[in-house]
DNA sequence: TCTTTTTCTGACCGTATGGTCAGGTTGAGT
DNA sequence: ACTCAACCTGACCATACGGTCAGAAAAAGA
């Protein structure tokens, strides 16, 4: 954990692949990478820059000098988890239709909660905690996208393509369903045995997810 | 908030309701309450101890006349709101099939996430944070009560009652969904214009997640 | 080589926290 | 009226936390 992997050549500045920016890019994953961890095992009340620091393997000083207070290291990590969901979400508004959409929605957002569960961990924290940090995406950015994607399903519905429902709430099924996985890993890994799900667990899942939310909304 | 509503009738020992142990239990409770708020919007390691004496309308030093720790508080705290859920799963075994249990078990889990948000989210954040204090639930009365269950689900599937699908990702997808709408009220309350779901929103998701769910589980 | 800028760090500081305790108050039992 | 156990509380303590800072290294620029 104390590794630091930055290609620095020294001198001829201009070949040094390990130039200055690109060493301070380094060092932010590393810490944003450690932060995620800790702040999700421990919320952010528990975490502790310390253990932050200890984590990713630098003195807790070094913190401060890239990112200035707890909150702003906490709220980029936040920031981080809600822009992966944003560009997963695309393929909503590529499809033609709720099979394909929601389809590959569910498909798009399992796969994040197996491989960010810990982003997703941080975000359920913080809106459960009332969103001190990030109210202002959800007025704004999440309040759009949710009332675009409830349009596009709304036209779905009219055009026969598939069971009346209320937008919001099929949406809200949708991100509980998902983010179940990721928030709620290590209950579900108690529940089956004490080990994380296989691969083969995994497709099963998204399998059965969208088999029980497709046949729920009127598509084949 | 300072209230201190005990019935006590001072002298004739016997009809005296306020007795010492009615008194004691009223100032748990109310020190409980206060502790499930307090866990919920704060988590474990932001609550303090002093928040939560403020809001019980106590001094700090009282409350640990009544609870030891933090974390017996605590445990309190997260014991009560699962003994609620446990309570609440009565109605799966009564049923007759799938229409009637599944449906009811939503019915009283979603008026569970109505009526006692706080407990909801204090539950999910101890999961989230690997259940440090109530492994041994997930790992002996939940395992247990969730394999019955599987059970019956399976009996359902086998008498052509329901479609084929996996119980437990039924079941994770049933506590996922209920449970969104405790954990993540803040954000409902945010997409929904900044208000709390109206009594007929409320009987509308009741109807979306059990319209949803049964029919995608192949029920009526 | 010398200067300047960026990066790094041990040591330190004020504050807030969980928990303790001695001593006061109350009320039931007699 | 007296006793005694249960209940209550202000004041206190050790610790751990987020954050600061002076100055050492290291690298870039000249």
């Amino acid at each position: 954990m104390k590794d630091n992997e930055s290609g620095k050549r020294t001198k001829n500045g201009q070949a040094s692949r390990g130039s200055r920016a690109e060493a301070r890019r380094a060092t932010e994953e590393s810490i944003l990478k450690a932060a995620e961890r800790v702040f999700a095992e421990a919320g952010f009340g528990g975490a502790t820059m310390q253990l932050i620091a200890d984590v990713a393997g630098l003195p807790k000083a070094n913190l401060h000098y890239y990112f200035e207070t707890k909150e702003s290291l906490y709220r980029r990590v936040v920031e981080r988890i809600f822009n992966i969901w944003l560009e997963a979400a695309d393929v909503f508004d590529e499809a033609s239709g709720p099979a394909e959409g929601i389809g590959a929605y569910i498909d798009a957002k399992m796969e994040i909660s197996r491989n960010h569960p810990n982003g997703s961990k941080v975000w359920a924290s913080e809106v459960m905690h009332g969103a001190p940090v990030i109210q202002d995406y959800l007025e704004t950015t999440l309040r759009d996208w949710t009332e675009g994607r409830a349009v596009i399903i709304r036209r779905w519905i009219a055009e026969g393509k598939m069971a009346e429902v209320d937008p919001h709430h099929l949406l809200y099924m949708l991100w509980a369903t998902t983010q179940h996985y990721a928030d709620f890993s290590h209950q579900i890994e108690t529940l089956n045995g004490g080990a994380p799900l296989s691969d083969a667990q995994w497709e099963e899942a998204k399998t059965c997810v969208k088999s029980i939310v497709l046949r729920g909304i009127g598509v084949t």
